[in-house]
RNA sequence: GGAGGAGUGGCCGAGUGGUCGAAGGCGCUCGCCUGCUAAGCGAGUGUGCGGGCUAAAACCCGCACCGCGGGUUCGAAUCCCGCCUCCUCCGCCA
């Protein structure tokens, strides 16, 4: 949520910005809600004062037997609660009105965000590792799992339906080993703390992070219950301190956690139909992060090498890439992709997205810090990041390690993980 | 699923219709005192919103907030209704 006061001084150039996103934002409807909601609160404030004082003086008169006065007075105030009602109606729905009003714009993305209207204008900002060269036509990961027998789309859809997968033997294993090896290397190596979220969320929590009130149709909801399945662990995990203020010297608190991700995938009909790529249900090891305000962008930075280095160590070329304005999320300030190099589909698959969403999520699910000096509470800043999407990172390793008799070798970092195995070989 | 109990400020806890944003205690901050520490003494110490002042604060005024939402009343932390959460007991259960 953006800070309405914000909105109210310099209405044209929040517009501005926003408008960067590559739509445009009724920002006149918030301010005049504003407007109109402080005009009526100025009213109401005043009603409320007059029936204050005048009600205790009923008490004094009664107290000292001026019955008839009180009663008069009593006449008088209750009119006046008639009108205060009247108008405290009115107010609720302009309030109403106007916090979905809020709720509805985006983050404005940080200065240092290049400006421009989707994915072609992204940056790419860094490339780690080479390519491998095969002296054989590499395939992709749908065909590799197929015939190791580790990955099974069509009793998947037996069991549930479309974009769902069975993964099975060593492929079950590796899904396994590649959770573990993640949450051992943020919290061992990076400091984070591990949660171990509940898979399902209210709607509040939601709220928070903002995946609602604007993007229900991506989201699966429990029949007969306000809770949805957790689409990503960064609405648990952010909103763990929901509604808190936090003394300073807890800051910063990072939290990693592995959960089932889950996704209707509304608006991608025909993208990425075969393998593992977009699937209604993934596994993911999030990154989360409270910070103060002064540290947030260096925390992303390192939010971002705490991912890549996921990616390192299992030997996997990928690239970074730094969002521009029209592909950037709702909620982010400036995002980075990293980006997996995919051979078996020669192309680039995003595997980690890292924000910083500023002050945006700690608004809307309140969230608060102490600062040292004293003083009033203020807005934290949130960063969230995968620190991997597992699933996409079985499909690099089986595209990236697959071997020409249609084997896969185990980068060395899993092997501890998975008994010592070197290599998933065909079943005979 | 059944029965009962409870939700008040950073924490504990009093308050059952008016002067209660709320006693008291703890904690914290500042000052005094003090070889040091502790104790003692004094003062201060919630959040949000609106308005005034301001370069911005500080500050001042007002309104709201005693789990959440409604209602009764001239007036609600206090009475009524609905909901949520937690706890206890019974039953069931991985």
């Amino acid at each position: 949520m953006l800070d309405i006061k914000l909105i109210r001084e310099k209405p044209e150039w929040v517009k501005e910005r926003l408008s960067t996103r590559g739509e445009e934002y009724p920002v006149e409807k918030v301010v005049e809600l504003d407007r109109r909601r402080r005009e009526i609160l100025k009213e109401v404030e005043s009603l409320r004062h007059e029936r204050k004082e005048k009600s205790s003086q009923i008490g004094r008169l009664f107290k000292e037997g001026k019955r008839e006065e009180g009663q008069k007075l009593s006449a008088e105030v209750k009119k006046i609660g008639e009108r205060l009602k009247e108008l405290e109606v009115e107010l609720r729905e302009v309030e109403a009105a106007l916090k979905q009003e809020l709720l509805l714009l985006p983050n404005i993305p940080h200065e240092s965000v290049p400006i421009g209207e989707d994915e072609k204008d992204n940056e790419v900002i860094k490339r780690w590792g080479e390519p491998r060269e095969f002296n054989f036509q590499p395939k992709p990961h749908w065909e590799i799992g197929a015939e190791l027998e580790i990955l099974d789309f069509e009793r998947a859809a037996k069991v549930t339906g479309s974009r769902f997968v069975v993964y099975k033997n060593e492929g079950a294993l590796l899904e396994r080993a590649l959770i573990n090896f993640m949450l051992d290397l943020h919290t061992k190596k990076h400091g984070y703390k591990e949660v171990l979220p509940p898979f399902i969320i209210n709607e509040k929590a939601l709220i928070g992070t903002a995946q609602l009130p604007k993007f229900k149709e991506e989201l699966f909801k429990l029949e007969d219950w306000d809770y949805y399945l957790v689409p990503t662990a960064e609405v648990p995990l952010t909103n763990l301190h929901q509604d808190e203020i936090l003394p300073e010297d807890a800051l910063p608190l990072y939290y990693t956690a592995y959960t089932p991700c889950f996704r209707a995938e509304a608006g991608a009909h025909g993208r990425d139909t075969r393998g593992i790529v977009r699937q209604h249900q993934f596994n993911k090891v999030e990154l989360v992060k409270i910070v103060v305000p002064e540290k947030s962008y260096e925390e992303l930075e390192s939010l971002l090498l705490d991912a890549e280095e996921v990616l390192q160590l299992l030997g996997l070329p990928y690239r970074v890439v730094l969002l521009c304005t029209g592909d950037l999320g709702f909620a982010a300030a400036k995002t980075y992709d990293i980006e997996v190099w995919a051979p078996g589909q020669n192309r680039f698959v995003e595997i980690s997205s890292c924000s910083n969403c500023e002050d945006f999520q700690a608004r809307r699910a309140n969230i608060r810090y102490r600062p040292k000096e004293g003083g009033k509470p203020k807005f934290v800043h949130t960063l969230n990041g995968s620190g991997l999407a597992v699933g996409r990172t079985v499909m690099a390793i089986l595209e990236n390690y697959q071997q020409e008799d249609g084997s896969v070798i185990i980068p060395e970092v899993l092997r501890p993980y998975m008994g010592g195995l070197e290599v998933i070989k065909k079943k005979k």
